[in-house]
RNA sequence: UGGGCUGUCGUUCAAUUGGCAGGACGGCGGAUUCUGGCUCCGUUAAUCAAGGUUCGAGUCCUUGCAGCCCAGCCA
């Protein structure tokens, strides 16, 4: 099968932009960052990415790249005690298979601790920033709530001079975890929360993925990613809109110290039907074993979604399609699904399998004969090529594909009735052997040999053709079908007492063992085929010689299975 | 309850900035078909509410209502 694997292709251009592209057009026009624009995508390596990720890096790349202008990648490592190596490699790959490219300009915002620190005692210099000794308890205390103002710390006042030095005691390591903090002189009675002296850096006696043991202060997000932006050259800072609130600080740390300062525009969050995107729940998924692992082709994660055998291109076209806004919403399963039928409908090779097999014997079809048909992979797509698929005495159907009493409208197999195998002869089925409970053991048929090819030989018309595979050929194989992770639309609410893992769907995962056409043998894992009739299957690493294991990535669009469900 | 953000077909995004509410997904119906797939055609269905301004309001004003975010030394 030599066929070229999935490339990167730019997500197509779409009438009407976003409000986002809105904005920086007019920023454009008015030369406000002298016409260049700077994005970034800024992931924190505590987990994997999954499709709202998606969303962020396509929009992040995306917009760069209209507008000529560049993305970096930047981990937001600034949490010690929740960031791993592992999370940065996955992240890395991920974001390189979705088509982001970031050439060199891989950055941390732990290379940036030493500035960081530098702004931090500039910060205390100009009587903007003190050293707290309250607990944290007592922090939450003095914030005050939603209706009312907070109180100042009695620790407020402190010199510049004893800040310094106190800060300069927190760096060299002279204090406990938790005993002090850095926060931010503004106004404890804020209607914004965020504004109520926010804390600035914290101790954390912790071992970083990349600083090792140099820092045992860190500095938080609201300090580090302003600044970050701000070193970058960043123009316009994208994020989702829980960060709305943190617009005024991030303007605030900026200002106050005179640097240059990145436009922060937020957007809404991508939410999916029948899934969980919170990085908080796809942990507890993965590490309470509710899945195998992040890459589970259940999970909504780049990983297992690329496992599973969705293309990289169908995310982007999902991305281009859900719009961009800052309305909340909840995107329709469907329209995923769709848009991954859509690339893999014009891109995956056709092949022959049955999942659940039921013999026929072709009681006039010489015992011992062997015939090849030439299949195409892609009938509209010549240029796929096509395989030899042999024929012979005995196959294997659906078992679907055969009924004793077939409902009206049943255009496939059943006493008396006549099909088209698919690109190989016409047969009529004489009758079903059964067994004394009326499961089929064996159907036997008879051919037209005139037929052969699947050609009609006088202009008559089958109602149906059906797929197969020659049962002294079929290759065995174990097949998973997937189904939604959760049972209900809406995971993320349960009732009282219950969680949301209440709401898993028990048959998210059904393993079946199928025959394959021969050809499938030399298969490599990554491309995604279409079974044909069935779905989308994509060779899944766990595949051995002995026996290869497939992935549904979706079903096709069954509807059939649509109008035997209303007749019942 | 304070502040912020948001309300348009079932879902999602538009509406030349005050001028016939449109597209996509889904649903329904049909045509076509060697995949009950694909493709094609048709169809369905919405401006949160109430007032006001205006020849004209999804858009402007007023008053409500609903949803989301914020009280981490998480991001």
């Amino acid at each position: 099968m030599q066929i070229n694997s999935d490339t990167t292709t730019p997500e197509p251009a779409r009438p009407g932009v976003d409000f986002i592209r809105a904005r920086i057009q007019e920023d454009n026009a008015s030369g406000r960052f002298g016409g260049q624009i700077h994005t970034r995508f800024p992931p924190e390596p505590n987990g994997y990415l999954h499709l709202g990720h998606a969303k962020s890096i396509c929009l992040n790349f995306g917009v760069a790249r209209e507008f000529g202008g560049l993305c970096n990648l930047r981990f937001d490592d600034t949490n010690p005690t929740k960031e791993e190596v592992e999370y940065v490699e996955s992240i890395r790959e991920d974001v390189r298979w979705l088509g982001g490219d970031w050439q060199d300009r891989e950055f941390y915002a732990s290379n940036y601790f030493e500035q960081l620190y530098a702004y931090a005692e500039q910060l205390i210099q100009i009587g903007k920033a003190y050293v707290d000794d309250l607990s944290a308890d007592e922090i939450r205390e003095y914030r005050g709530t939603l209706t009312e103002p907070g109180r100042e710390s009695p620790y407020r006042n402190r010199s510049v001079k004893e800040n310094l030095a106190l800060f300069r005691r927190m760096r060299a390591g002279e204090f406990p975890d938790g005993v002090r903090v850095l926060r931010a002189k503004i106004d404890m009675a804020s209607p914004n929360l965020v504004m109520r002296d926010p804390t600035l850096y914290r101790i954390r006696h912790a071992e970083h993925h990349r600083t090792g043991n140099a820092w045992c202060i860190y500095p938080m997000y609201d300090f580090t990613h302003c600044l970050s932006d701000s070193l970058e050259g960043i123009t316009h800072s994208l994020c989702t809109l829980e960060f709305v609130n943190n617009r005024e600080l991030y303007d605030w740390v900026l200002d106050t110290l005179g640097v240059y300062h990145p436009q922060q525009i937020e957007f809404a969050r991508l939410n999916l039907t029948y899934t969980v995107l919170s990085k908080r729940k796809l942990i507890q998924l993965v590490k309470e074993g509710h899945v195998r692992g992040w890459d589970d082709p259940r999970m909504p994660t780049l990983s297992g979604l690329r496992r599973r055998g969705v293309p990289a291109a169908a995310l982007r076209e999902f991305c281009a399609r859900i719009g961009l806004a800052r309305a909340d919403s909840i995107v329709d399963y469907s329209m995923l699904e769709f848009c991954v039928r859509e690339h893999l409908n014009a891109h995956a090779p056709r092949v022959m399998a049955v999942l659940d097999p039921v013999k026929v014997v072709i009681e006039n079809y010489p015992e011992g004969q062997v015939e090849e048909f030439q299949m195409p992979y892609h009938p509209e797509t010549p240029s796929y090529g096509s395989r030899k698929v042999p024929f012979s005495r005995e196959l294997y159907i659906e078992r679907d594909d055969f009924r004793q009493d077939p409902p009206k409208k049943f255009h496939r197999l059943s006493p008396g009735a006549e099909v088209r195998l698919r690109y190989a002869y016409f047969i009529t089925c004489r009758e079903a052997v059964l067994d004394e409970a009326g499961n089929v053991l064996e159907l036997r048929c008879v051919y037209d040999p005139q037929s052969r090819g699947g050609q009609s030989p006088d202009g008559r018309k089958v109602k149906g053709t059906i797929h197969w595979v020659s049962a002294a050929h079929a290759l065995p194989a174990e097949v998973r079908l997937y189904d939604h992770l959760f049972a209900v639309e809406s995971p993320n609410t349960a009732p009282d007492g219950k969680t949301f893992l209440d709401n898993l769907n028990p048959d998210s995962l059904r393993v079946v063992r199928g025959m394959l056409e021969p050809a499938l043998a030399e298969g490599k894992a990554g491309r995604t085929l279409q079974f044909e009739r069935l779905g989308y299957f994509c060779k899944d690493r766990d595949s051995s010689p002995e026996l290869p294991v497939f992935n549904r990535t979706a079903t096709l669009r069954d509807t059939w299975a649509k109008l035997e469900k209303k007749g019942t």
